[in-house]
DNA sequence: TCATTAAATCAAGATATATTGATATATTTA
DNA sequence: TAAATATATCAATATATCTTGATTTAATGA
């Protein structure tokens, strides 16, 4: 069963599906810009986010203190197909808040 | 939401998969055969192939009694490649025990 | 109509997953 | 080294999903 139904269940969330689509759409961020953006609690940001890259959708590039996530490429088909049903959901998203670029977060 | 991640839910649980790969590779199947096949209480059974039948992925055809499900086709193409990947899995299925064939299942 | 069988549904308890608040780890800078 | 900040992890609770046993619905045939 293995490495499927974790990557089926890393897909089995709302909160996840709007991470994806988020980053899908907006490229690589920190964890604090994402918790700027979607008003978040840490712990449960970084909670979906960890289940998101064991399920191989995610990848993460540390600098410094912060870390980036990306979806990660290539991914293969039927993650592929997922992204894409994921970019044609009529879903609310957040306003992207970038406040890590000013090289001050304080989140 | 809808759609998508009533799909995913679909997918996300061992038994189903099962159920899916079982039918994939037995063709349409009546309850009592699952039941029987699977050595699975009536409403579990009854549960999971409602969950996999809204998540799009059988179809259920009446005979009197009983009810023959069987994988949807065409699936559309998330589905097919979770089928796809479901076919790949290294997972142990019962054997299957059609009971219903003699027209007595008394299951 | 009544009895029988297949399948679906419901309510209660069991299990798994998500959320929260607190704490731990790690990197940077003073 | 110490303070500050970003991120990860942990333990407790809340919430959702699964399982079970009982009941209901529906079709067949006597």
């Amino acid at each position: 069963m293995e490495v499927f139904l974790q990557t089926v269940a890393a897909l089995n969330d709302d909160t996840r599906i709007k991470i994806l689509r988020f980053l899908d759409t907006h490229g690589a961020l920190c964890v604090c810009d994402l918790q700027m953006s979607f008003g978040m609690i840490q712990s449960r940001l970084s909670r979906h986010l960890k289940i998101l890259k064991e399920g191989g959708f995610l990848r993460v590039e540390r600098h410094g203190t912060w870390a980036y996530y990306s979806i990660r490429t290539p991914l293969d088909r039927f993650r592929s197909e997922a992204l894409e049903e994921i970019r044609c959901l009529d879903i609310e998203l957040p306003i992207l808040n970038k406040t890590s670029q000013n090289g001050e977060c304080k989140v």
